[in-house]
DNA sequence: CTGGCCTTAGA
DNA sequence: CTAAGGCCA
């Protein structure tokens, strides 16, 4: 008899820490509601992990056996589950953020002290952190050097869901919470499907058509072409390998050379995945500190005004309202978009990453430690493989380069909507009277770009010990 | 030790 | 044209 304890990898199949090759002792899947990682999640996310969550309880149910849900501390929980059942073993897959490390590390002395075997379980990522270095042997903090070798290696095959024989019969009669028992209230945003069938579906369509123009169309939101993969992969309602044997699958279906390189293009997002968790495992401090040193601290400005702005799509930037708006309206923002609101809110309101990161956190379903971390320190230019700070994104340029028709800006900015794209991607030098025809209810930019990327670059070069 | 390459661009 | 810095050969 084996516990394994489920955290981020809520799913049955190509799990690899339910899923043992060796070995016939029977299974005991266990949730475990733990409140200090309910303080960190919005309602968006907790209500994706709910549904989640019961899909699995049902994907269980199925096969004659349950998923046994508690709530309280895993230090004391775990353990005294793992006596209950007299299980010989407690297992889990690996979860590379600070937090959770602590977390497992005190779980794992509990249960040394029961004298019951642990076992951690490489599963999230295919190459784990620590697996791929520089050829001096450091982690790496530049992603195109890492990516070559994620690339270059040998990736593993994914493995079948248990059958009713390897699971306990067991059952549980305390019932999945509803948003409400864990103390969060309904979120205004749609929130997507989280069974692992509709994360198949979402993978299958994605690898029929879209991968193909992935390359080409991925940075134009209107397009939707994307996969939309990231909150499966968050909570782990589809594993890693199945997702890479789908794309490879593509990659040999693919009807030209550029197709071909479309695939290998999004392969490329999941090495980055991969890059942002070993970076987050070898210098856990980045979570609230900045990655890369300057000699001064930099001067972010307290601006709360500007930021709530930011945060309700009021910033008169309109490529920068609909993004934030988006997020409200679907707890989901295009990858592009992401970078344009950061670079936004760091470059040109000179407000801290993290206030952004922590709105991600509450706002995204998702929202990861290690990947929103990891973009919002590159939008900052604090981070690894940073954006260097005099290269700033201009969020007119951008608007009218990814979203040239202003499709996706009216789709989430409806006070655009009779607005013409022309003056849409010139809303910062249009006159007072232009604007107020075009879309009177649309707000003035808040800041003058311009003006604000040159107190930005001046912000910086007194951070690195400038006069 | 050092030159060259490469960055999810902008002015 | 600008221009920082990790990594490699």
């Amino acid at each position: 008899m084996r516990i394994h304890w489920h955290r981020r990898d809520l799913r049955l199949a190509d799990n690899l820490g339910v899923t043992r090759t060796e070995g016939t002792e029977s299974v005991v899947p266990l949730f475990v509601f733990d409140q200090e990682v309910l303080d960190h999640a919005g309602a968006p996310r907790v209500a994706f992990m709910l549904d989640a969550l019961q899909s699995l309880r049902d994907a269980y149910r199925e096969r004659g056996s349950d998923l046994l849900i508690r709530h309280g501390d895993p230090r004391d929980v775990v353990p005294a589950v793992a006596e209950k059942f007299d299980a010989e073993a407690v297992s889990w897959c690996r979860d590379y953020s600070g937090l959770a490390r602590e977390r497992d590390a005190a779980v794992r002395r509990e249960l040394d002290e029961i004298g019951v075997a642990r076992e951690a379980v490489h599963d999230a990522v295919h190459h784990e952190p620590g697996s791929i270095t520089t050829n001096a042997g450091d982690p790496y903090s530049v992603f195109t050097y890492f990516s070559k070798k994620w690339h270059d290696r040998e990736k593993r095959e994914p493995v079948d869901a248990p059958s009713s024989d390897d699971l306990a019969d067991v059952a549980d009669d305390e019932p999945v919470p509803s948003l409400g028992d864990l103390g969060f209230e309904e979120p205004d945003a749609v929130i997507p499907s989280a069974s692992t069938e509709a994360a198949r579906e979402r993978l299958e369509s994605f690898c029929e058509d879209a991968i193909y123009r992935y390359e080409e169309r991925r940075d134009y939101p209107a397009d939707e072409c994307t996969s939309r993969l990231s909150s499966h992969l968050k909570f782990g309602t589809i594993g890693i390998r199945e997702v890479y044997d789908t794309t490879d699958r593509a990659h040999a279906d693919a009807p030209s050379e550029g197709a071909r390189e479309s695939v290998f293009e999004f392969q490329d997002q999941l090495a980055w995945r991969e890059f942002y968790t070993q970076v987050l495992e070898a210098n856990p401090q980045v979570v609230t500190e900045n990655f890369k040193e300057y000699d001064n601290s930099i001067a972010w400005r307290d601006d709360p005004e500007a930021l709530q702005a930011w945060k309700d799509g009021e910033t008169g930037y309109p490529i920068v309202d609909a993004g934030m708006r988006q997020l409200r309206e679907e707890a989901f923002m295009h990858n592009r978009v992401r970078m344009i609101v950061a670079s936004f809110l760091t470059k040109d309101l000179h407000i801290d990453w993290r206030e952004g990161y922590d709105w991600f956190r509450e706002k995204l379903v998702d929202h990861d430690t290690a990947n929103d971390n990891g973009g919002w320190q590159w939008a900052a230019s604090t981070g690894t493989d940073a954006q260097p700070y005099f290269r700033i994104f201009n969020p007119m340029t951008q608007g009218e380069r990814y979203d040239p028709d202003a499709e996706y800006i009216k789709k989430y900015v409806p006070e655009l909507r009779d607005a013409g794209p022309e003056i849409i991607h010139s809303w910062h030098e249009a006159s007072l009277t232009q604007r107020r025809s075009a879309a009177p209810e649309y707000p003035d930019p808040i800041v003058d770009h311009s003006e604000r990327r040159e107190e930005a670059i001046t912000m910086f070069e007194m951070a690195r010990g400038g006069e």
